[in-house]
DNA sequence: AAGACAGTCAACCGCGGTTTC
DNA sequence: TGAAACCGCGGTTGACTGTCT
Protein backbone atom coordinates (compact mmCIF):
# COMPACT_ATOMS: atom_id res chain seq x y z
CA UNK A 1 0.00 0.00 0.00
CA UNK A 2 1.38 3.24 -0.97
CA UNK A 3 1.63 6.20 1.63
CA UNK A 4 -0.52 9.07 1.26
CA UNK A 5 1.40 13.15 0.15
CA UNK A 6 2.56 14.58 3.03
CA UNK A 7 0.19 17.45 2.55
CA UNK A 8 -2.25 18.68 0.29
CA UNK A 9 -0.82 21.68 -1.07
CA UNK A 10 -3.66 23.45 -1.79
CA UNK A 11 -5.31 23.41 1.47
CA UNK A 12 -1.62 24.95 3.02
CA UNK A 13 -1.29 28.29 3.72
CA UNK A 14 2.67 29.78 2.82
CA UNK A 15 4.54 32.83 3.99
CA UNK A 16 5.07 34.66 6.90
CA UNK A 17 3.32 32.61 10.19
CA UNK A 18 1.07 34.70 12.64
CA UNK A 19 0.93 34.62 16.64
CA UNK A 20 -1.70 32.27 16.18
CA UNK A 21 0.12 29.59 14.20
CA UNK A 22 3.06 30.00 16.30
CA UNK A 23 1.45 29.25 19.48
CA UNK A 24 -0.57 26.41 18.19
CA UNK A 25 2.60 24.79 16.57
CA UNK A 26 4.45 25.81 20.00
CA UNK A 27 1.52 24.36 22.26
CA UNK A 28 1.36 21.24 20.32
CA UNK A 29 5.02 20.34 19.86
CA UNK A 30 5.62 21.60 23.91
CA UNK A 31 2.65 18.90 25.18
CA UNK A 32 3.54 15.84 22.54
CA UNK A 33 6.86 16.61 21.22
CA UNK A 34 8.94 16.75 18.26
CA UNK A 35 8.66 14.16 15.16
CA UNK A 36 5.93 13.03 12.76
CA UNK A 37 5.81 16.21 11.19
CA UNK A 38 3.40 14.29 8.08
CA UNK A 39 0.70 14.64 10.95
CA UNK A 40 1.37 17.41 13.18
CA UNK A 41 -0.13 20.27 11.59
CA UNK A 42 -3.51 18.29 11.94
CA UNK A 43 -3.45 17.04 14.98
CA UNK A 44 -2.02 20.43 16.01
CA UNK A 45 -5.06 22.31 14.02
CA UNK A 46 -2.86 24.12 11.76
CA UNK A 47 -3.19 24.64 8.01
CA UNK A 48 0.64 24.61 6.95
CA UNK A 49 2.63 21.22 5.14
CA UNK A 50 4.69 19.53 8.15
CA UNK A 51 7.76 20.59 6.37
CA UNK A 52 6.92 24.02 6.76
CA UNK A 53 6.20 23.35 10.39
CA UNK A 54 9.57 21.68 11.24
CA UNK A 55 11.51 24.35 9.69
CA UNK A 56 9.31 27.00 11.91
CA UNK A 57 10.26 24.90 15.14
CA UNK A 58 13.46 24.96 14.22
CA UNK A 59 14.61 28.13 12.60
CA UNK A 60 12.49 30.06 15.38
CA UNK A 61 10.16 28.85 17.90
CA UNK A 62 12.84 26.29 19.54
CA UNK A 63 13.69 27.28 23.39
CA UNK A 64 17.04 26.92 23.22
CA UNK A 65 17.57 29.24 20.62
CA UNK A 66 19.80 32.06 21.55
CA UNK A 67 19.20 34.63 18.27
CA UNK A 68 20.91 38.24 18.41
CA UNK A 69 24.26 38.69 17.38
CA UNK A 70 26.76 36.21 16.85
CA UNK A 71 29.90 36.35 19.10
CA UNK A 72 33.03 37.14 18.03
CA UNK A 73 34.21 33.35 19.07
CA UNK A 74 30.88 32.06 17.25
CA UNK A 75 32.57 33.97 14.10
CA UNK A 76 36.08 32.12 14.58
CA UNK A 77 34.32 28.92 14.88
CA UNK A 78 32.11 29.08 11.93
CA UNK A 79 34.92 30.33 9.90
CA UNK A 80 37.44 27.82 11.22
CA UNK A 81 34.35 25.22 10.32
CA UNK A 82 33.45 26.59 7.00
CA UNK A 83 37.46 26.10 5.96
CA UNK A 84 36.86 22.84 7.22
CA UNK A 85 33.74 21.35 5.64
CA UNK A 86 32.78 23.84 3.38
CA UNK A 87 28.84 24.98 2.88
CA UNK A 88 27.88 21.80 5.62
CA UNK A 89 25.65 24.53 7.45
CA UNK A 90 23.80 21.94 9.80
CA UNK A 91 27.10 20.44 10.95
CA UNK A 92 28.60 23.91 11.56
CA UNK A 93 25.51 25.09 13.40
CA UNK A 94 25.71 21.78 15.41
CA UNK A 95 29.10 23.31 16.98
CA UNK A 96 27.51 26.69 17.78
CA UNK A 97 24.57 25.84 20.55
CA UNK A 98 21.35 27.60 20.22
CA UNK A 99 21.99 28.37 16.42
CA UNK A 100 20.28 27.12 13.31
CA UNK A 101 21.92 26.06 10.07
CA UNK A 102 19.76 28.50 8.55
CA UNK A 103 20.86 31.46 10.68
CA UNK A 104 24.04 30.27 10.64
CA UNK A 105 23.80 30.52 6.72
CA UNK A 106 22.26 33.80 6.73
CA UNK A 107 25.34 35.29 8.66
CA UNK A 108 27.65 33.38 6.71
CA UNK A 109 26.48 35.04 3.37
CA UNK A 110 25.80 38.37 5.24
CA UNK A 111 28.30 39.42 7.16
CA UNK A 112 31.20 36.82 7.20
CA UNK A 113 31.95 36.03 3.57
CA UNK A 114 32.34 40.11 3.05
CA UNK A 115 34.59 40.30 5.95
CA UNK A 116 36.76 37.56 4.38
CA UNK A 117 36.80 39.02 1.23
CA UNK A 118 37.73 42.53 2.82
CA UNK A 119 40.76 40.74 4.05
CA UNK A 120 41.59 39.93 1.04
CA UNK A 121 40.80 35.97 1.81
CA UNK A 122 38.63 33.72 -0.48
CA UNK A 123 35.26 32.86 1.30
CA UNK A 124 35.51 29.62 -1.02
CA UNK A 125 38.76 28.10 -0.40
CA UNK A 126 40.05 30.50 3.01
CA UNK A 127 43.32 31.26 0.81
CA UNK A 128 44.81 34.43 0.42
CA UNK A 129 43.47 36.06 -2.55
CA UNK A 130 46.13 37.60 -4.76
CA UNK A 131 43.24 39.74 -6.94
CA UNK A 132 41.87 41.10 -4.39
CA UNK A 133 43.16 44.63 -2.83
CA UNK A 134 45.02 43.26 0.48
CA UNK A 135 44.82 45.59 3.82
CA UNK A 136 47.97 47.46 4.67
CA UNK A 137 48.10 44.78 7.95
CA UNK A 138 48.69 41.89 5.26
CA UNK A 139 51.43 43.29 3.29
CA UNK A 140 53.96 43.26 5.28
CA UNK A 141 56.72 40.64 4.55
CA UNK A 142 57.96 39.96 8.08
CA UNK A 143 55.19 37.15 8.80
CA UNK A 144 52.85 36.04 6.23
CA UNK A 145 50.19 35.27 8.66
CA UNK A 146 47.34 37.61 9.49
CA UNK A 147 44.67 36.88 12.59
CA UNK A 148 40.90 37.50 12.25
CA UNK A 149 40.51 37.98 15.90
CA UNK A 150 42.40 34.91 17.32
CA UNK A 151 42.06 32.81 14.16
CA UNK A 152 45.22 32.42 12.96
CA UNK A 153 45.35 32.58 9.13
CA UNK A 154 48.78 31.09 7.41
CA UNK A 155 50.04 31.79 4.15
CA UNK A 156 49.65 28.50 2.43
CA UNK A 157 46.71 26.08 2.00
CA UNK A 158 44.25 27.95 5.20
CA UNK A 159 41.92 24.73 4.13
CA UNK A 160 41.79 21.93 2.34
CA UNK A 161 41.19 22.96 -1.31
CA UNK A 162 37.33 23.46 -1.37
CA UNK A 163 36.32 21.19 -3.88
CA UNK A 164 32.92 21.72 -5.86
CA UNK A 165 30.60 19.24 -3.90
CA UNK A 166 29.12 16.59 -6.21
CA UNK A 167 26.38 15.32 -4.15
CA UNK A 168 25.41 15.35 -0.55
CA UNK A 169 27.42 13.50 1.77
CA UNK A 170 30.42 13.84 -0.44
CA UNK A 171 33.31 15.55 1.30
CA UNK A 172 36.94 15.90 0.82
CA UNK A 173 39.13 14.04 3.41
CA UNK A 174 38.14 10.73 2.15
CA UNK A 175 34.52 10.52 2.35
CA UNK A 176 34.28 11.44 5.85
CA UNK A 177 30.97 12.15 7.19
CA UNK A 178 31.23 14.49 10.27
CA UNK A 179 34.12 17.52 11.57
CA UNK A 180 35.27 15.34 14.09
CA UNK A 181 36.69 12.30 11.61
CA UNK A 182 37.61 14.70 9.18
CA UNK A 183 39.58 17.00 11.80
CA UNK A 184 41.87 13.68 11.99
CA UNK A 185 41.86 12.84 8.70
CA UNK A 186 42.51 16.51 8.09
CA UNK A 187 45.90 16.09 9.95
CA UNK A 188 46.76 12.87 8.94
CA UNK A 189 47.00 13.88 5.31
CA UNK A 190 50.23 16.13 5.95
CA UNK A 191 48.50 19.39 5.71
CA UNK A 192 49.60 22.43 8.00
CA UNK A 193 48.59 22.07 11.34
CA UNK A 194 46.11 24.88 12.02
CA UNK A 195 45.77 24.62 15.48
CA UNK A 196 41.89 24.49 15.10
CA UNK A 197 40.53 24.72 18.44
CA UNK A 198 37.23 23.90 17.66
CA UNK A 199 34.67 24.72 21.02
CA UNK A 200 32.54 27.35 21.59
CA UNK A 201 32.34 28.22 24.92
CA UNK A 202 32.81 25.19 27.23
CA UNK A 203 32.01 22.60 24.36
CA UNK A 204 35.09 21.06 23.62
CA UNK A 205 35.20 19.26 19.97
CA UNK A 206 35.61 16.04 20.57
CA UNK A 207 34.86 12.74 18.99
CA UNK A 208 32.57 12.18 21.84
CA UNK A 209 30.02 14.91 21.70
CA UNK A 210 30.68 15.36 17.82
CA UNK A 211 27.23 16.18 15.68
CA UNK A 212 26.62 13.08 13.74
C1' DA B 1 10.26 63.67 0.66
C1' DA B 2 10.75 59.96 -2.29
C1' DG B 3 12.78 56.71 -5.18
C1' DA B 4 16.76 53.58 -5.79
C1' DC B 5 19.68 50.50 -3.93
C1' DA B 6 21.74 47.27 -0.60
C1' DG B 7 21.51 44.30 3.36
C1' DT B 8 19.11 41.02 6.23
C1' DC B 9 16.58 37.06 7.24
C1' DA B 10 12.38 34.06 7.27
C1' DA B 11 10.52 30.88 4.37
C1' DC B 12 10.14 28.06 0.24
C1' DC B 13 11.97 24.77 -3.24
C1' DG B 14 13.98 20.81 -4.87
C1' DC B 15 17.26 17.25 -4.25
C1' DG B 16 19.22 13.02 -2.20
C1' DG B 17 19.38 9.63 1.46
C1' DT B 18 16.51 6.87 4.44
C1' DT B 19 12.44 4.58 5.79
C1' DT B 20 8.21 2.32 5.09
C1' DC B 21 5.01 -0.52 2.82
C1' DT C 1 12.87 -5.77 -3.65
C1' DG C 2 11.24 -1.77 -5.69
C1' DA C 3 8.42 2.19 -5.43
C1' DA C 4 6.77 5.90 -2.93
C1' DA C 5 6.73 8.83 1.14
C1' DC C 6 9.39 10.95 4.71
C1' DC C 7 13.03 13.70 6.37
C1' DG C 8 16.78 16.83 6.45
C1' DC C 9 19.73 19.58 3.93
C1' DG C 10 21.68 23.52 1.07
C1' DG C 11 20.41 26.91 -2.34
C1' DT C 12 17.43 30.46 -3.52
C1' DT C 13 13.77 33.78 -3.22
C1' DG C 14 11.21 37.62 -1.76
C1' DA C 15 9.50 40.72 1.79
C1' DC C 16 11.01 43.98 4.79
C1' DT C 17 14.10 47.59 6.51
C1' DG C 18 17.76 50.88 6.50
C1' DT C 19 20.75 53.98 3.97
C1' DC C 20 22.00 56.81 0.27
C1' DT C 21 21.19 60.19 -3.30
Amino acid sequence: MMRKPCCDKQDTNKGAWSKQEDQKLMDYILKHGEGCWRTLPQAAGLLRCGKSCRLRWINYLRPDLKRGNFAEDEEDLIIKLHALLGNRWSLIAGRLPGRTDNEVKNYWNSHLRRKLINMGIDPNNHRLSHKLPRPPHMTKTSSDATTLSGLKLSSGTIAQEQQPVKSRGDINCDQVSDAGSCLEEYNSCGLPDLNLDLTIGNIPFTQSNRVE
